[in-house]
DNA sequence: TTGAAAGCGCTAACAT
DNA sequence: ATGTTAGCGCTTTCAA
């Protein structure tokens, strides 16, 4: 910027004066100016910018599990669209379900100042936000809550969306259902399993001793579950699957077996009703996820100073097949 | 920091020295400004650090067509995967294939002064690069080049992965093969029609007047093209789709027909093995091109000064039945 | 309409 | 081992 003041002749704030577009330039002199930016292919330098100003960064920080999988590349590309609408542009890092990852995310972007955050917390400890917090720096939390940390949530309803599914399957006339969810220790997981349980007592069903299997979706896992909901003398006649990614596990594996249980999946996916038998499916909304999410984080960073708020969003029962065949 | 060197009873140089763990500090005054910087909470502003430095911001731009697709969600995994190994941040950001907006962020990312920038380029001029090259920004093209601009890039092999699939038709005995692919206009979308091409004339087969049908993958676009191709005296016996959103529509509407032409789609996509006809596609490897185009960025960040280089990527067909159902 | 000086928060280069 | 000064590239303040 200087050589450029010096190239035209002018001084330092004429330029800014000119790359800002603020007025009190005469045109003639505004000429001379970017005469000079485009000879010396001047660029300004945010970062200077930004601190000299002292004033918001225009960026945001998303910290998810895996901006690879389907679920959270829609969450993401909602929130990028609310950021992109605010004029922020957006950081964004996986987890891959690493508390000491996460920390060090937002902890990286918080150093470069990012004006929020939106985390999908591992299962650690998130004590450490509370500083940032403090600091100002929005927090927004989506499809899970950080324990302990006051700050605006977006949740499915996975409890009752959990209910619901296993309710459909009890009203085909099913008395022994099977559960399969992901690790327990997240949120998410808990939820659901709750969700099953409640539905299942609700009905007065009693869960069998091998009708629940949590852990990680990998094939392993889920065949040996399989093999013992649906062996000995009271094998379960329909599943309910935690999350996506174990209902494709278990279709696949059910794909190798004669038997096909009813199945109802939480979280649908693509291509869900395009399968031998369509999936019936709890379907969340990532999208709708992402963007109120987004509207809480930009609300506080505007100054919004109410108490934090947890937000809903409801789950759907999508009947595709899979889950209406009856006894 | 200043506080922080009040607080203490140190100078300003102390501070910095213990929060980047510089040596030349006694331990019993590190412990009292570690002390102060608890005490006040004190984090160090990145920004102005890497402003003073003057060196690189350890931070990366990515601008791609859409997040929310699996392919560039995989890819985009990727490049954050190389990006935290060399210690980068990554700034995000969709083009939705609108040149204005693919400017828009790259400019952007420039004024943060990111040290590289990873593009899949729409379809407009790019010129507008060739200043931010010049500046010092490494660039990497990613899926599509980008019109002349001497950059690395990272593409898949297109061409003859399109001629692979439709020869693999041929060799099944079609010689009436249809193909729809994306909007012209899109590199990909002329490539691979143009593998399609060669293929049927390497067989000496002709292409009949209404066998390719190009444009976005909607659901009405699809059916009308699939009612000239399958229609009249002769209609095609086999098809070849473009991209998996046109493999996709394109199986939903064969669903609602009797007829069954043999399939091949260019990209792989989940579940594709679990259709009622498992589908044959040319599959390419999303995560290796984001790895690969990322690498070429950090070799070039490190000052790699050799010719751009084009780096293909093989595709592989993978043969699940839809492209298996001879005459 | 214009510009000189001060300073955002930090670090490099020198002191001491 | 520690502190002082200058300055990264910009904007703010205030004076001309």
């Amino acid at each position: 910027m200087k050589d450029v003041a010096a190239l035209a002749g002018v001084g330092l704030k004429t330029v800014s004066r000119v790359v800002n577009g603020e007025p009190g330039v005469r045109e003639e002199t505004a000429t001379k100016v970017r005469a000079a930016i485009e000879q010396l292919r001047f660029r300004r330098n945010d970062g200077a910018r930004l601190l000299r100003q002292g004033s918001r960064t225009r960026s945001i920080g998303l910290i998810l599990e895996d901006l690879a999988d389907p679920f959270y590349a829609l969450l993401s590309r909602a929130v990028e669209d609310v950021a992109r609408a605010h004029g922020s542009l957006l950081l964004i890092g996986s987890s891959a379900e690493d508390p000491v990852r996460e920390r060090e995310l937002a902890l990286d972007f918080c150093a470069r100042r990012v004006d929020g955050l939106i985390i999908v917390p591992t299962s650690g400890d998130h004590g450490y936000l509370a500083d940032e917090l403090a600091a100002g720096t929005a927090v927004v939390c989506a499809d899970r809550p950080a324990a302990g940390l006051p700050v605006d949530t977006v949740l499915a309803d996975n409890r009752s969306g959990a209910a619901d599914g296993v309710g459909h399957l009890i009203r085909q006339g099913h008395r022994r259902i099977g559960y399969l969810g992901d690790a327990l220790g997240i949120y998410t997981a808990i939820e659901r399993l709750d969700g099953y349980r409640e539905a299942m007592a609700a009905a007065g069903y009693g869960i069998g001793e091998h009708w629940v299997a949590m852990g990680k979706p990998d094939p392993l896992g889920v065949r040996f579950a399989l093999d013992r909901m649906l062996s000995g003398p009271e094998p379960v006649t329909a599943l309910m699957c935690g999350n996506s990614r174990t209902t494709v596990a278990v279709l696949r594996e059910l794909s190798t077996r004669p038997s096909s249980p009813a199945l109802v999946g939480f979280d649908d996916f693509e291509l869900a009703d395009m399968l031998p038998t369509p999936v019936t499916v709890v379907a969340q909304d990532p999208a709708t996820m992402g963007r109120m999410a987004a509207g809480l984080l930009f609300r506080r960073m505007d100054g919004e100073q109410a108490q934090p708020q947890q937000l809903q969003i409801p789950t759907r029962l999508i009947q595709r097949g899979s889950g209406e065949r009856s006894l």
